[in-house]
DNA sequence: CTAATACTTAACCAATTGGTTTAGTATTAG
DNA sequence: CTAATACTAAACCAATTGGTTAAGTATTAG
């Protein structure tokens, strides 16, 4: 199962939606986009262990959500501009066809149905 | 590990992006918002086994995002309206946010040591 | 009735997730 | 210099993911 880097087409997406698939993560985003957080505000936020929330900021960082930057030994965290963008630009392709649903299943059956 | 279902707040949303966190997935979702798909047809689509085509409906039906309708042993499958808009809803709290990025994170470092 | 088609289920496997505890590194306070 | 603080990394574990093959069920074609 190989994973390739988020050149890829279509894998910063997977990292994206996978970093946002988590309660926890999505509450950082939320705090984060409040103010900038510490790594250990979050921790004690989500009343989650510094090595149990360090491996949520991987994840997050993975899908491009996050920036960092390190002031003495703490490491401030912020969301970064436009990441959440990419998720929108996909979600937008769907705009234009809400008329995808179990009502348009019936009128499909019947078409193949001639 | 316990999972709880999806009444509670929050869990279909995380079930709603981790299905969507795969391309095969998101191939399928943009399939079907062109016309409703038989499960044989889409793991055609995507060159994959029964099985395997299966395991990702049950991921997207776990999301929340399609609909099914069986005539005979066929298994149609169509976008379920509305359920990409519980993803909508949640980015579309970060809309007025977007002052959150590192320029923001600069500001608030030098807020910090006052 | 029999055989083919369209799934579904189960058992298996490697990789990932989400937590733990323990240990290590970097920086600052005293 | 020493000790505390703020992470980071590594080893471990159970559950999930994403695939496989093999076997089972439901429906239709002949």
């Amino acid at each position: 199962m190989v994973k390739s880097n988020n050149s890829d087409s279509g894998e910063l997406l997977n990292n994206t939606f996978e970093a946002l698939g988590n309660e926890h993560r999505r509450v950082i985003v939320s705090a984060l986009a409040l103010r900038p957080h510490s790594i250990s505000e979050l921790a004690e936020l989500r009343s989650l262990s510094l090595p149990a929330i360090h491996k949520h900021i991987i994840i997050l960082e993975k899908g491009g959500l996050l920036t960092r930057k390190k002031i003495g030994r703490t490491h401030f965290l912020a969301i970064k501009r436009g990441s959440l963008s990419v998720v929108q630009n996909w979600l937008n392709q769907f705009r234009t066809y809400w008329g995808s649903d179990s009502e348009s299943l019936e009128n499909y059956v019947q078409y193949l149905q001639k």
